[in-house]
DNA sequence: CTAATTTGTTTGGCCGCCAGACTAACTAAC
DNA sequence: GTTAGTTAGTCTGGCGGCCAAACAAATTAG
């Protein structure tokens, strides 16, 4: 049956054929290259509704008929993949100490993937948007070069971020109400496409969710490692804010009432017991000095450093106490740990699920398993890219015939 | 956009006929009594088409006519009420210290509501199979008596659910691994209705949101205040469960490492610091027993019995910090108290707020209000109606016509 | 070369929504 | 009391999209 997420909203014939394009198109994206039979055959719609609907989309560009078939008996069959090449998808993360930018094509293809250091503690938000419209136009320009039309831009953000695109408070960044997307688009002058701001961890989720490893898993939960921590919450399918979109803010739960200050100004934060500058000896700025200090502690952990250990068993305690809220609240199948958790994951992990599965009330932590991400530091952005394709209605694609 | 919640599946006729068939139908719950026309405006339905669909309602014996219309300009209307005579809807809910049973009708009138004490502590699953089938077999021969279809029966426990009705743990009944949705089905003998089988919280989260003061709230949670703790979660407007079923359990999580020991053996779990054990002298077992501390505090508390007012006050704040986890986590617009906490509210809530307040990384909050439930103790009960009420797919009944 | 097999298109039918015309029933005002 | 105005609900024809089934196409098996 039709389930509208939110007020049931009346149905008509385009909803089923939007429907049915968007069925059609991602049964392509999962089965590619696949046939019009073998689309008919798992969605379950007739073979001459899909040859419609097929034909639909090919005018639209958004998918392509590739070559014909194996060696088998019968007609051979005409496979279809993805076009990537006529469309593009921008994301981009801004976080305190560096801005990354991706673009990827329709089939989810990295078509390009820049980061680069960024001030962002010390950084106005009018000065941010100048340099990632900057970056931005550059990425736009070289999608045009390769003849892409850009379907959309979203923008990754640690802090609150309001449904309309305002920035309300990011803490890490110190900006306060600011209307990111509305100043991007004019920066950017008529760009020619939507462009949408959301939280960062969101996003990651999102890429997570379509791109991962564990793509398509219902329950997910991205936990970011950046200088702040939040989470991105993706639930039967879909991201879930909550009811201004300030949802997902983990960093600042207390863990330890007598824990280390946070510097939000309370005590014990997870944030501040747990995160990043938990591990580091001195918060660092750029991301090459980050880089180069958790390097450091990648290396001593290798050889064993004990007090290197037990500092990370610390932080990997604390981080299953907060994982293990998430799970008793939630439940979800997984828990993904991003940013610069990664590198570190080897020592983090074993404290983390010793710790998870002695606070969850569900056997076996409900099955909520946690792992590293395996999407590098792009994720937020790449997730933008995610957010973007999501967002794409084929119904509402220009036609070309 | 028809959108569906998990795999996307395809959509025809049939579904966008069901689709409004349900719109039409909750049109008529949420401006009863109204006109054909006046339903037409609303959901952008066209006139012939709201006609041939609240006809096929009325066939279904969902819908009728209720007389003509007032006194004004133009062609006087036929009124269209909910038919609320042919079905009912039964909930119950088994809990530590009582057994609470509810049926309502269509629109959701409540046609009867029992409770009564039950030393559930000290009941085996069996048992409590038994107990419940005999009330159920009540409920039903009253409604037979008045020519009602039983739709469903959902059965509401404090603990883990499976999405199958197992019920897995239940600490504070002692049952674990129990299949109460097949033996309660066995012990009914072909009752001729679907059973369920819930977390309480769930349902009561879900009796908030089709019949609370804030029904159609889009993102709340629900905290049950009985002998034990949790949350059931609304977001996007559907109750979110997780993967395996066992979301919403807040009761266990740690809020002071330093904190009282919590019966499932663990140090300052909020059940054990902010449960309802934690504000009575000792923990009483028949409900009418707990009643009477409960007013027994309640009098002290109006008193203003400085012992009694600090022990509410302690209890708030830690349910504050819990209620800043769900905030922060979550941004719900609306947290709702139930169960014993609703009549001590009074007392808890400035401490709650004050709690919130500070530790919500949001502003005010996230807009998250905290409220009294207003359903009574029968809210799981209720909210087990409203999950049968939920799964009516209205083009599913039979048409009489 | 024929049979079998599989793909994808064509045809006709059906169903449900919509727009607009039309009928129905009432009020208001002259 | 008659006429105009207003609103409710039905009827008709058209359209769009899905489906079933027949058919055409392209290949392998024997």
């Amino acid at each position: 049956m039709i389930t509208s997420t939110t007020d049931p909203q009346p149905a008509d014939f385009a909803d089923v054929r939007a429907t049915n394009l968007a069925v059609v198109l991602r049964s392509v994206r999962e089965h590619a290259p696949c046939s019009r039979a073998d689309i008919a055959a798992s969605t379950g719609l007739n073979k001459a509704t899909v040859s419609s609907l097929v034909a639909d989309l090919i005018d639209r560009r958004l998918v392509r008929e590739t070559g014909l078939t194996e060696n088998r008996v019968g007609r051979p069959a005409t496979m279809l993949v993805l076009d990537g090449s006529p469309y593009a998808a921008i994301g981009v993360e801004v976080n305190v100490d560096y801005v990354t930018a991706v673009a990827v094509d329709l089939s989810g293809e990295r078509l390009l993937s820049w980061r680069r250091s960024f001030p962002g503690a010390t950084t106005t938000a009018a000065e941010a948007v100048a340099t990632v419209a900057a970056i931005v136009r550059r990425v736009a320009n070289r999608m045009a070069k390769e003849e892409r039309q850009v379907l959309g831009l979203a923008v990754g953000v640690p802090g609150l971020v309001g449904a309309d695109g305002t920035v309300r408070i990011a803490p890490n960044l110190g900006w306060r109400d600011a209307d990111l997307c509305g100043d991007l688009t004019k920066a950017l002058r008529d760009p020619g496409f939507p462009v949408q701001v959301d939280n960062d961890a969101n996003l990651a989720a999102l890429a997570e969710h379509r791109f991962g490893p564990r793509a398509g898993t219902a329950n997910l939960v991205y936990l970011t490692g950046e200088i702040g921590v939040g989470a991105g919450i993706v639930l039967d399918g879909r991201l879930r804010r909550g009811g201004q979109g300030y949802g997902g803010e983990i960093g600042h739960i207390q863990l330890d009432p007598l824990g280390a200050e946070c510097r939000c100004g309370r005590l014990g934060c997870l944030e501040a017991v747990a995160g990043i500058g938990a591990v580091l000896e001195h918060a660092a700025l750029s991301p090459a000095e980050v880089q180069i200090e958790l390097d450091e502690v990648v290396r001593l952990a290798r050889a064993a450093d004990s007090r290197t250990l037990s500092t990370l068993a610390t932080v990997g305690h604390h981080l299953g106490k907060g994982v293990a809220m998430i799970a008793n609240l939630l439940n979800p199948e997984v828990v993904i740990l991003g940013g610069y958790y990664v590198p570190l994951a080897p020592w983090l992990l074993p404290a983390l699920e010793a710790e998870l599965r002695g606070r969850t009330i569900a056997p076996d932590a409900g099955g909520c398993q946690v792992v590293a991400s395996t999407l590098g530091y792009g994720a937020a952005a790449l997730g933008g890219a995610a957010r973007v394709l999501d967002s794409v209605d084929p119904g509402r694609l220009p036609r070309i015939s």
